[in-house]
Formats: structure tokens, sequence, C-alpha cells
DNA sequence: TTCGTGCGTTGAATATAATTGTCAATCGGC
DNA sequence: GCCGATTGACAATTATATTCAACGCACGAA
């Protein structure tokens, strides 16, 4: 789980006021706190309540989302991930179906996956994503895979790939856990 | 200055909360935080801090920069402002001038600025802005416009339009205030 | 019924963020 | 040089978020 990055908001925050040619005194006022804890927060040696951070925001004025959006960015620059820093994705209904995303998808053209399908585990068959082609290998294991009709039982070495748009479905018929590694472009929800 | 709506962020976790299908026990100990305090979040009885709210969105996971956009997206939904609700984005820097902007831009297609000019302010030379289009009434006072070179001044009921990459500049030399009333398509900044 | 389990809520205690008042350092004007 | 004004930082206090440990409620199984 993405537990790392603790999000270095302090610096962000003091670039964006010195860009808007504010002292922390200033900005202060405008936003109704205090100097001082503009300057907690931009040494990052406080993690501001959502509301004092929308005041700051708002009298520089960005919004969250922009602020945010800027911040997260910068990850487009990460280029190695430890197996312990993909995301978890799955939306936790689908007991025994684990997608774990590499990165941040939001600001790539690529979306992979590592995709884990314990004995019995099934997508169910309503999955209806966007545009865009999927396609992947299995790396470990058996899994049934229904796409648009057709099904086949591929194993490990084998592979996939079709148009998102496809209705598909991945079941894991075996009595052994199933890999797969896929990719989806673009990114897909 | 937009510092009305205090983002309602409880029910907005609640919501995704339950579109994963988890308790607030479960998010709560994915997350390392207690149920107590999901609870608190989410009937909006405290304000999270930035670091709890992360903790929170990584484990269900959703990144900060898509939670707050589809926090902020409902605006788009919003028909009415009163004039305390316009947003200030002036630069700061540009003493006399003062532009307050309608709603959000980001989520429109349309900016509206209600534009305040202090006898003697001067947005100077150099505005360049992206693709589109602007024009504004004068509502108030005389304004000098200059647009790629033209040069007139504008007063109460007269107007302007022109395409926003062209150099352009707003200047009050008259001895009182003057307001504009002006649009932008699409929102170019 | 009577358990047991899991849910969301709440009051009191604790940890943390925010304010207050003050400090030294810096910048211009004289 | 001196001066007042302004800046960012810090320690101690106050306000607030978070935890902890209950509680009441709903649902199923014995």
């Amino acid at each position: 789980m993405d537990r790392g990055k603790s999000l270095d908001i302090g610096d962000k925050l003091k670039l964006l006021r010195k860009q808007h040619g504010l002292s922390q005194r200033e900005l202060a006022a405008r936003a109704g706190l205090t100097n001082g804890t503009i300057s907690l927060i931009e040494k990052n040696r406080t993690s501001p309540s959502v509301a004092s951070l929308k005041s700051l925001l708002d009298a520089i004025p960005i919004s969250m989302a922009e602020f945010f959006s800027i911040l997260e960015e910068e990850d487009t620059t990460k280029v190695f991930y430890r197996a312990e820093e993909l995301t978890e994705i799955s939306p936790s209904s689908q007991g025994g179906v684990s997608l774990r995303q590499l990165g941040n998808a939001e600001n790539h053209a690529l979306q992979v996956l590592h995709e884990s399908y314990e004995p019995g585990a099934d997508t169910g068959p309503e999955w209806l994503s966007h545009e865009g082609e999927e396609a992947g290998i299995v790396v470990r294991g058996r899994i049934e895979v229904t796409v648009d009709g057709a099904v086949t039982e591929l194993q490990a070495g084998d592979g996939y790939m079709f148009d998102s748009r496809l209705p598909h479905r991945f079941r894991n018929l075996s009595n052994t856990v199933c890999e797969v590694v896929s990719a989806c472009t673009p990114p897909s929800f």
C-alpha cells in the first residue's frame, strides 16, 4: 500500500506563497491564521488540518484539487517502484482478487498491474472499462479468461490481449494462486 | 474571497468508503487510525490533518488530487453566486487591480470576472494568456484599454472583445474607480 | 429467547495542531 | 553608522484532533 511519501506540503506552500509575493504574515492575515502556524507548516513540523490548508489555499488563491495535482504530479519523475510501493486497487468486495498498480496511473499513459488470484477467485462478468487495450502474461498458476464469449484457460507463460471495451472476466479454477502481470492503455477508469 | 464553503469531506469519504465495501473499522486498520476518528471525520465534527486524510485515502486507495477533484467538481452544479462568493484572483502584486472570478473556472468552459480598477491602477503590458477570446463591458468609470497596439479609453456602457493571445493592458487614467465585467473562454491560465 | 459478532457512535483522556508573544536577522531610508 | 519596519523562527500556552474504551443497535445462529 502506498503509505510511503508523506507529501511535502511545506515546500510547495512556501513556493506558492513566494510566487504570489506574500509574506507569512500577509498570508496568515488573509487566511485567518497566524504567521507562526504557517512557519510550522512550511517546515513540515505540523500537518495542517484540511480546514487550515483550505483557508491558506483560498487566500492565495488556489483550489485544493489544483494544489494536490501539482504536488502529486511530480511523481511522474519516479522511475523505480519497490514491490511494497504498488497500490492495491481491487474493490476489496472481490475476495481473493488483488490488483496492485504500478505508480500513479493518472499522470501516465500506461497502467501496469500485478494481479493475484486466489483459488476460486472471480472478477465477475460485468467489467466495463473505457477505451484502450489490455494485455497481460500469466506468471504463475493457471487462470480461466473469458473475453466477449471466448473462453480459455491460460497458464504460466501464456498471455492475452483485447480491446478494453469487450466484456471480460478472470476466474481461478485451480487450487493454487495465479499471478498475472498486465498492462492497460490508456489508464481505464 | 472564497472563504465560504468548508468542503464536505465527511460525506465524500463515507461514500468512497462504502463504494469500496469497507467498514469504518476496516478502513481505520488499513490507514493506521481508529474507527472513532473516522466516525468523527465522516460527521464533519473534526477537520482531519492532511496527514490523516492522506492515510485514509491511501488505504482506499485514491490520491489526494483525485479526491479533491471529485469534491470540488460538484461545484459545477452551483448556479447562483453571492457577491462575496466571487474569488479574488489578481496577483496581489498589482496594486489597485481586483479580479473577482465567478465560481470555479476549472470545471467550466467559461470564466467570468468582476474587475475593479482603482485610479492609477495598471495591469502592466505583459499579459499573456492561453488560447481563447476575451470580452467585457465597462460598468462604471472609464478605463484605457490597449490591445496589440490599438488604444482607446472606454467608459460605462462600452465594451471590448479580442483574441486572448494578443498582448493587452488595462489602465485607469481617471480619478474614479472603474468596474468591468468580462468573460473569457476557455478559462485561460 | 440468548448468545456472539460486527456496525457506527460517543465521553474522557491523550497527542497534536494552532495561537500568542517574543526573538534575532534583514532590508531601506536617513 | 542608526533607526523603524518587516521578515521567519521559536517556546509556552491554548485549542483541537485523535485515541481508548466503552455503549447501543442490528443481524444470525444456536
